[in-house]
DNA sequence: GCCAGGGCGTGTTACGTATAACGTCTGGCG
DNA sequence: CGCCAGACGTTATACGTAACACGCCCTGGC
């Protein structure tokens, strides 16, 4: 007695009316209904589906089979093709955290240009400090082609290096060789503009309100700035610690306004959102921004246009960024060679940055009118 | 040759130089593998590590098998378990789009949750207004279990209600009956405490900064609004329409604060990013915020304590309610029952109200000092 | 007149897993 | 003593797809 398959139904089927089944799910419909229905074996139709019929099926036959797909609303199992081809047309994309706009718009961009070559995006956003990370892999998801990760996810790269897939590196050290491939956002180049943009409006003592996170994307704003900065005669650059978010962006801000030495006419920070703190922390101390303390942020997010006075800052790309690390994972599935690429930034002038109140020479008088 | 688990990943393993096949992942182990390695047939090792193994596997060989499956870093291939159970521990979160943070936020709650069943989550995000939505299900990751839907996405809808998958709404119109399940937000209880605040503060003429978007949770705001002040004796509730987004926002509220007829003295946004909008229109009308016009958002986004003053608002618990979300529609894969359950919200009162000028019943002056 | 080969298409297999169906052996109960 | 009820396992499919290895027919070249 062998099991009888779907396939032999009834002869004359009375359509597609369950009726008797209520909140099933509707039968899928099968390469193999597919076949029966245009009069052509499994193998056809699989062939005509995976545009592989070059000389193996009639362009008549062929026509037929994809209309009769499209009619009987067939979808391919996407299980039984993964288990067939060993492939899921699937990337990981692994970030810091999601809720930053930041990552969410590289993931955006990545999940664009992915839809484009059939391919899904599953995130992984690694967990922020505390909890225990569990690996990527342990997921349910799991099923992946490649690997996409942000170099500020260092926590989890040690699980990915290990599992052999396909990685392409966003915002990596250059120095760090365990990815089939990097694509860069020009950092150092935003780093230096902004500083250009303040020494060339006279600024001369500047706090950099610098991300306490180990990543290369904060490593290389502060050497840009040293860079500049050097070069200019006068220039005194601090260097004030600040965690992530509005409040810490806030309280790093008074330290280095409060602090001793005479007070910095600019603080550049190395995010936006640090920037709005900073700015409330400037305004608390009864400063005015730009005419008192000059403050920058980077990312230009929506929060830059936000607040008041809008930030000067760094636009970075970041649904391209996204695009291209996802362009860059694709070349490296399909064998083909991929060199890394650095996507350009730009300076974004705003009113919070203005020439310093002692450009003329003459003492800063805060608070005056 | 066995494959190496990243567990003995040394320093110097010469192990990962296939050198014959470039970019070849390293050999799957499977099932029948570690059945062999373990003594035992596959059927073993799979009712083991499925936990079905009560009184069919004797407790010593199930700790080998487990053993070894540790030792041997196996993984089941997810592909071949999906296309025998028919299920793939994939949900489908439809949001209208992620870079706003509330999603995000309600995606990480969903994500939690659901990585505690073993489950992942993979994202649709609807295309905002231009672009021509693909269906969910023309995506590569189509294999889904079931589906969370946010009411914002309703040109997805369509799409989903044919598929028949489980589906659990969130925020919908409670007399939509599509959906297996619902979980809401209190929306009308944050707008009627927002309606209240305001008008406890003595205000009267309030212009409410209404999303133009057709959505349920937008809907119940302006019902709630419109409630509590029909109760309030020489209230006088008026309507902007605004688009999403700071600069929409900060156009609607000049329109409404340069309209014909008395100044309103309160402007009721529908969300964070409009109201951050309308701070900076108030402002450069020469308005002080709060003492000329109080502002309140929707949401308690990071933005809310961005912008000066910072934005008295309503609290929407994103993450839990991506979680609750999430549970819900686990319930509904077990078969449980699940009731719709609607999650409190919190009125968070900050800077940006205060009673309003004409408090002392004369009229106000704006711009006087 | 016969074979080579291209056009057209089908049968068959394997991917790795979960599970139904089937055995065996031991001990305990009537 | 007979026999059943587990405990303990194994064998055998089947899920739906992609692709290899064949076949059949027709046509053209020698």
């Amino acid at each position: 007695m062998r099991p009888v398959t779907s396939d032999e139904a009834a002869p004359g089927d009375p359509q597609d009316l369950p009726g008797g089944s209520p909140a099933r799910a509707a039968a899928r419909v099968t390469s193999r209904d597919v076949a029966r229905a245009a009069g052509v074996s499994q193998a056809a139709v699989s062939l005509v589906l995976g545009d592989k019929w070059r000389g193996r099926v009639s362009p008549g036959k062929a026509e037929v089979v994809r209309s009769v797909a499209r009619e009987l609303g067939y979808r391919p199992n996407l299980a039984a093709r993964s288990l067939r081809t060993g492939r899921t047309r699937t990337a990981l994309l692994v970030v810091p955290a999601l809720t930053t706009e930041f990552f969410a718009r590289v993931y955006t961009g990545a999940a664009r240009l992915a839809a484009d070559h059939d391919f899904g995006v599953v995130l992984y956003p690694s967990p922020e400090g505390n909890g225990v990370a569990p690996s990527p892999f342990d997921s349910a998801s799991a099923a992946l082609d490649g690997v996409i990760a942000s170099s500020m996810a260092a926590d989890a790269l040690a699980a990915l290096r290990g599992a052999g897939l396909p990685l392409v590196m966003l915002d990596s050290d250059p120095d760090d060789p365990t990815a089939a491939a990097a694509v860069n956002l020009d950092i150092a180049d935003g780093a230096r503009q902004l500083a250009t943009h303040l020494t060339g409006l006279g600024h001369r003592r500047i706090t950099h309100l610098a991300a306490d996170v180990e990543s290369w994307t904060f490593a290389v704003r502060a050497r840009a700035l040293a860079d500049v900065l050097a070069d200019v005669p006068g220039a005194v650059l601090r260097r004030q610690p600040s965690a992530l978010g509005v409040d810490a962006g806030r309280r790093a801000a008074h330290a280095a306004l409060t602090g001793p030495g005479p007070r910095p006419t600019a603080l550049l920070c190395d995010d936006d959102i640090i920037a709005a703190g900073a700015c409330k922390a400037a305004r608390r101390l009864g400063l005015r921004i730009p005419e008192d303390v000059s403050v920058t942020g980077f990312d230009d997010l929506a929060l830059a246009v936000a607040v008041e006075p809008e930030l000067t800052t760094v636009r970075l790309p970041a649904e391209e960024f996204g695009e291209a690390g996802m362009r860059a994972l694709m070349a490296v599935l399909d064998g083909t060679p991929v060199e890394a690429a650095t996507l350009p930034v730009a300076l974004v002038p705003r009113g919070s940055t203005a020439p310093p109140p002692d450009a003329g020479h003459n003492t800063a008088r805060p608070g005056g009118r």
